[in-house]
DNA sequence: CTTGACATTGTACCTTGGTACAGGGTTTAT
DNA sequence: ATAAACCCTGTACCAAGGTACAATGTCAAG
């Protein structure tokens, strides 16, 4: 178990070397064992746990969320379907942010869309869409006036 | 052509108060004129404007873009290109962001799957994947080993 | 023994889009 | 006349996840 300094730990995880500070002063690492001179070192565990947040993060999981996720994993008693209920919680707020982008994606591509067949006479359909309302075309809805 | 306040101009629009105070600070709304006392005046024109940045920002674009798009606004000499042009950018970052996101939702629906299927007795799958890297599953991609 | 690369601390700053005071002055209605 | 409801200014604060100092101390190599 090789004793890493700050600057080595960061190396090996990919992460700024303020970043671990960080993640102290947020509580999702404890205060590591110090060296005589005050240097904090840190454990091949320190590895494990910081990957794991990077990782948790890669699939949408806040630092408040993951220090949650980092309790339930020391907990030996399945701490399964609390995890998984996060996770699902999880699921349904990515799902509630794409539905969002999706829908700025449909009114955008509609825009250019007027904008690339409009006359070249007239007034920018882009801008002027943007004075009034923008109305979400719904699905396959269709004009009926 | 009623001159409003600052209070008026914000019912009106839907926002608070002091965000206009804030877009002025950011450039998005001219100084207005003020009355003897000191108080903002605003026009119907403010309204309109107003109105264009809130839809702006529906479909993704940030203030500072927004920004731009006020200037090209005024411009009557075929600013259209120039709009088209951003808002082509923006739907390549609404995309990005999109890609992301499904990634994300990817990854996560595996890691619920693989839970609700675990064996009772194994350590909880979800927090067994943070510990290793996560590897994004290919589009159909099969496991040749 | 000195230089350079590390480490420590606290604090400030970044992004984005606002919101919330505090401590005043003004306007409007009763 | 006085209270409510405005408005003014500057400044600080919020989320979220860090990053960047400055001033100082320590460690290893040459």
């Amino acid at each position: 178990m090789a004793n890493l300094r700050r600057g080595e730990l960061a190396r090996q995880c990919g992460v700024n070397g303020e970043t671990l500070r960080y993640y102290e002063k947020r509580k999702l690492l404890a205060p590591p064992v110090r060296s005589s001179s005050g240097y904090r070192l840190y454990s091949q565990d320190d590895v494990a746990r910081i990957r794991f947040i990077k990782n948790a993060q890669k699939v949408g999981f806040t630092l408040d969320d993951i220090k949650e996720l980092l309790k339930l994993r020391v907990e030996k008693n399945r701490p399964c379907e609390s995890v998984l209920a996060k996770a699902q919680t999880k699921l349904m707020e990515v799902d509630k942010k794409l539905a969002g982008l999706k829908a700025m994606r449909k009114v955008l591509t509609r825009l250019i869309d007027q904008c690339e067949r409009a006359a070249p006479t007239s007034q920018c359909p882009i801008l002027e869409s943007f004075e009034s309302a923008i109305e979400n075309p719904m699905k396959k809805e269709r004009r009926l006036t």
